[in-house]
DNA sequence: TGTACATCAGTGAACGCGCGTTCACTGATGTAC
DNA sequence: TGTACATCAGTGAACGCGCGTTCACTGATGTAC
């Protein structure tokens, strides 16, 4: 036993304390979520989670600034990948599924800062993902405000109601598929002006 | 003095106990809301709404269905007036903001007995009134069930995207204007198949 | 290369708090005769 | 019409619990010389 199971100096408890905190949130939800329980399953103290983030709402900001980071990342891809407007609606809801916690914590402002410096980066950067190619893909005659509103809500809805389990079982085991079909459904209403 | 600020019978303590809750979900949301701040508002004693409830959940049950109840009057009421599938979704978008702790509650079953009988009742006749006129108004080749879950998501999206701060000022101004047009846009792009 | 010391990361016991729920109770109401 | 009694609605004190946060601390690491 020269190596004890845990060092003191974990090495890189932050991260581990964010994974922790995702896990916990997607089996009870944001609200049920507890610094006791991360810290438990990081196998560390009940205090320690402060040093990192100093309150618990220092780990939903942290939480929701690595989703945003997450979700952009994620809708540059599909863009660069097909340049497809309706690609990067079903990136939006894979993410979404995919990264349950921080999507719930990231559209829930009263759990963490939101005037913190990367959290409004964050959200500015991925709201870009969106908007920007909405824009491109306008047929005549549309407001493109309006136009990116309606993206925007189409996907994020469908994101929701998949997750709160809302729709069939169908649309559930296969989100992204569910997802296609849908913005497809409205992307070709959309190239027949 | 002959007439007691407040007689030992209530004699409306259950709607008085839900309004109460829907104020206090409002203000906190709903997982910060506690039964004592309910009883606290409604002048009655801590174990007061167990009496009607039984217990947390169940309050959190009356609430969603009571929600239902009302979804369903106003997607009604605006189909029977109107006849246009795009101002049952704006009546959507509409009783959302006006109920925003129904909604919310509506749509985390987790809180609540989601297999209640007056649940399921009520969630399905809110998603025929949704449904049903998505049916009508379909455009050639598309599939019904798809047209549905688009819609729905549609309205979803943007009344959760209004209620949690995510739209500008403006969207949140006038939620109905908004969803309006953002119906409008989408129908009238369906009307031209 | 070795030593002194500052800094960093995590401990663990303790605090006060608000919560959901229980319990035996009491006041008010309705009903049978 | 009056009385006895069952039932209903709400009381208020108490319970045990898990929580976020604090605090003085200790072990580990890095750096200056």
């Amino acid at each position: 036993m020269a190596q004890p199971e845990r060092p003191y100096h974990h090495g890189n408890l932050r991260q581990a304390l964010l994974t922790a905190a995702a896990e916990v949130i997607a089996e009870v939800g944001p609200s049920q979520m507890s610094l006791r329980e991360v810290a438990r399953r990081s196998g560390v103290s009940n205090a320690a989670p402060m040093h990192h983030f100093g309150d618990k709402a220092g780990l939903f900001t942290a939480l929701a600034a690595e989703g945003f980071e997450l979700l952009t990342a994620a809708l540059e891809e599909a863009h660069e990948r097909t340049g497809s407007f309706a690609e990067i609606g079903a990136a939006y809801v894979g993410f979404a599924v995919a990264h349950r916690a921080h999507f719930e914590v990231m559209f829930r402002p009263d759990l963490y800062d939101a005037t913190a410096p990367e959290i409004i980066a964050g959200n500015r950067a991925a709201a870009q993902h969106l908007y920007g190619p909405a824009a491109e893909h306008l047929p005549a005659g549309d407001d493109p405000r309006d136009a990116g509103i309606a993206a925007w809500s189409l996907v994020h809805g469908l994101a929701t109601l998949i997750i709160n389990g809302n729709l069939g079982d169908d649309a559930v085991a296969d989100p992204i598929g569910t997802a296609r079909r849908i913005n497809a459904l409205t992307a070709r209403r959309a190239a027949r002006p």
